[in-house]
Parts: structure tokens; sequence; C-alpha cells
DNA sequence: AAGTGGTCTAGACCACGCA
DNA sequence: GCGTGGTCTAGACCACTTA
């Protein structure tokens, strides 16, 4: 009738429970392989760290070699993709928009910008042929110097070439605006896809998260006119950030759902 | 200068390149790990096992004993919170507008009504006392048998106490219909709070998700004339949805975020 | 019945950061 | 230098599913 629990799936729930119930704050050390394999009568370390594992895996420990493991310290930002669009305060930059509701943490950029082949995905959105350029810009935000998140935004080539959206620096006027300017129109209808899965390595890396941490990937495909004039892929780790939106009732919702592209 | 590659890092690094270029479609069976064990020269099956585990934890294959390793297929459910508040087609169900747009595949939901004292996090967005009591409607949301999501909703026990949004089967104008004639007045507001985490241990077992596929804690907030009246948690699987929202300009919007609790 | 992965033992040597 | 975790060896026995 009753499945004996493996030893490690034991020591993984036990230790799980204390984190989860509190005894266990954020930051605490739990106790070494040495002392669990005491604790739990086990002769063989690979049992004990096969537990401890299953908790790295679920993004609730770290270890911190080679002091021990530890209860990993989360502390959200909030990520808001509606700032794109608001006026007041002056619409600039979406991640000075989002710090800016946070004290005493310092944004800074690593921007990079080039020319380059649309990936699948941008080719799809912005209804490219195959190989066609675009300029690209990317960023890598931080706050205090540790990674928030990664910001790739894709235009055709064509639309902005020579002009300050190609800028490698900061363009306090925002993005966004650049490309009003070029249009003769805004920007003012998008449409956001978010995707929830585990980073790819070169993700993890540039993010600085381990194991256990999944990330979200957020596609804003922009409108002027409704023609599409931007794509922005930002993979946001999911330890740091809760999205939020606003949503109200809108009676000339027609409910349909406007997907052209497959989804991935 | 260089750090050399664990074996087991090499192994997980070139079954993951095999598998994001292609080589290795979605439902492809992987080397066996005693075929891993020859084709990397090593000793031990811990070795070839401890690699294997590190793409079941990225989500990328999982095992199907005793028949070997597979790449794990993924299938994406378009989930549209906006889709609540849509009027045409006629509002009704946000989980059966969301499955209307899928074709062959049969919803169904297992519906659980309760009463209950109020999770912190329900107390803090319907701003209770501590050790009050909520009405509770839970829904596990299956396609083909399969869990979708997880959907639970709490209002004021008062506000629906002997109504109809208590009934434990399907209502077919609709929860919020109901709600809304118990109130005189439309739900017109929502907040939307994205989590992105691992799952705990009991939603992985009720969604019937493995190791690697990690979760969206959406969090909606309901209102009508200002006024707080449901808070519905959904927990989604990453690996079956993408969640999408449509964005328009909003010239009177004056970027006020507005999280009266604090974020999780 | 055969072959797969699941679990566990009992060691070994190494890399790294701190006192 | 000491203690921590990181990696690997060389086995053992078991559980499960499919042919």
């Amino acid at each position: 009738m009753k499945k004996p629990v493996p030893v490690y799936q034991k020591i993984a729930d036990d230790l799980r429970a204390l984190i989860l119930d509190g005894s266990l704050r954020p930051g605490a050390q739990l106790p070494t392989e040495a002392a669990l394999l005491d604790q739990y009568k086990v002769k063989a370390r690979a049992t004990v760290r096969q537990g401890l594992n299953v908790l790295i895996n679920e993004g609730l420990i770290e270890p911190r070699r080679p002091r021990g493991y530890f209860v990993v310290e989360r502390r959200r930002l909030v990520y808001r993709p509606q700032a794109e669009f608001r006026r007041r305060p002056p619409e600039t930059d979406i991640f000075t928009n989002l710090v800016a509701e946070e004290d005493g943490r310092t944004p800074s950029q690593d921007i990079e910008v080039s020319i380059v082949e649309a990936p699948a995905a941008i080719r799809d959105r912005l209804g490219l042929a195959a190989g066609e350029l675009v300029a690209a810009r990317r960023r890598v935000r931080k706050l205090d110097g540790v990674p928030y998140n990664l910001n790739d935004s894709y235009v055709r080539l064509s639309l902005v070439q020579g002009t300050d959206w190609m800028n490698p620096g900061d363009v306090a006027r925002g993005t966004n605006a650049v490309l009003a300017e070029l249009l003769g129109a805004e920007l003012e209808q998008a449409l956001d896809e978010i995707y929830i899965r585990m980073p790819l390595p070169e993700e993890a890396r540039r993010l600085e998260i381990g194991p256990g941490v999944p990330v979200g990937e957020h596609i804003a495909t922009t409108f002027a006119n409704d023609n599409v004039v931007q794509c922005t892929i930002n993979i946001i780790p999911g330890d740091r950030h809760v999205i939020v939106y606003d949503r109200v009732r809108n009676p000339e919702d027609t409910g349909q759902p406007r997907i052209p592209w497959g989804a991935q």
C-alpha cells in the first residue's frame, strides 16, 4: 500500500518544510553535508547531495563554497510593461521608469548596438524575409552592478540607420521617441507574449543566475498605425521580478486573439 | 588559463546543443546511460546521470522508465488574462474562452468550493483581518484530461454565501456575472501580478509536471467601483502556456504603480 | 525475461575561501 | 591549513515496463 520514500527525497522534503514554514529564513545556513550524513544515518555523501540538489533546482537554496548551503534571499522589483506607454512622468526609458520606483539603488546599463541577420523569432514578428538585416540594440540592465534583465530590441535597418536609435549610449528622450519622430506617428499599440522557461546557459551566464532560477521571456511587438515597428525580447530572471499589469474593461474589445506568428 | 570542463557538464552541453539545433527533435530518444558511458569513456554511471540531470532540471528531457531518456514535447496554449473582461463573444468563463481558440481538444474542470481562513496573500489583497473567512472556489482545468492550470478564486464570504458563486459546478453565465448581479455593478478593473518560480511539490503533483518545469503564479485582483471584490490565484505551468496581453497607449495613465500590498 | 533507469554504498582526490 | 563542497570511480540491488 505505502511506498517507501527515498532517503534523498526525505531529506529534501524535511529541509523544504523548514524553509517554507520560516524555520530557516532567507540567508540562513543549512546543515553541512557531513551533518546531514549523521542526522539521517546515511552512509554515502552522494545520497545527501542528491537531496540538496533537489532544493537547488527548486531555487530554494544555493551552495556557497566552501562555507556550506544557504537559503536563497530574494528581493523583487516591479516589472511593468505598460510603463512603456505612459506620459506622466515624461516617458523615457522603460527601465529608468521601472527603477524610479525603487529607492537607494543605482541603475546602470551596458548597451551594444549592432547590425545582424534577424533571428527567426524576430523575422516572424517583424514580417521580414529570411536573411534580412535588422538593427539590434542589446542592453544588460543592472542595479547596483547586479544584472536585472536583458533587453534586446530589433527594428528594420532601413528605418533607423544613422539615427539616434543606434547610438550605443543612453538616449535621454527614449528610443521610442526617436522612432516616433522617424515615423511621424506615435507607437500606440503593443502585443506582449510571456514565455516561462528555464534559462539557456548563455542567459544564465549573462544574468548571473544559478540553477533553479526560471526566467520569463517577454516579447513585446510594437505597432504604429497598425504597422509593426519594433520587436523587443526581454529576459527576466524570475527571482528578481514580479510582472505587473493593470487591466480595465474595454467594451470595444472584440476578443479576437491576434498572434499572426506561431507560438514558440 | 582555461579551466577544464567537467565531464558531466560536457555531456550536458553536447546533448543540449543537439536538442537546441534540432538534431534531436521533441520526442526523440537520447542515448541510454550505457551508451553515454561508452561514448564518453567514463566509468561511473553517476557521472553520466549527473549530466542528464542537468538537462532534466532545465526542462529539456525526461526519463521514461524503462525505455530511456527523451526530448520533451511542448505545445503551448494561449493564456490571456484580458479575456476575462471581454464582451464579444458573450463573456463566460475565462477558461472556456481560452479553450474556444483551440480546436480538437476537450476542456473539463474539477471544481471544489469551500469556506476557509484566508491565506496571507489573499488577506493582504482583499484587505481582510487575520483569521477572517472567505469563500474559495478551486478549479483544476484540464484539456483532454491533462491538467492545464490551477485556478483558485477567493471572495468575502458575506458577499456570496448561498449564491450561485458557490455552486460547485459549471456556472454557465460565468461567476463574474454572478458577482456583478450581487454588487449591482460590473467588475471593471483588475491588477495582475505574475511571479515566475519553480512549483511547490504540491503544485507539481496537481499539475502533473516534472522537475525542470517552472510555473507562473498569476494573481488577479478584481475591482468594482474601486472596491476590491475578488482575488484569484492561477498557477500556470510554463511548458504548456504563453501569456498574452494587448497593450494600448492610454493618455490618462498617470503612471502611478499601485501595489498596496508587499510583493511576495 | 531483458533492459532500462532509481537508489545507495564506500571510498578517492581536487579546488577554493577563510582564518 | 582546514573544512567545505565538486567531481569521479566501481560497484550493488531494486522497480518498472515492454516485448
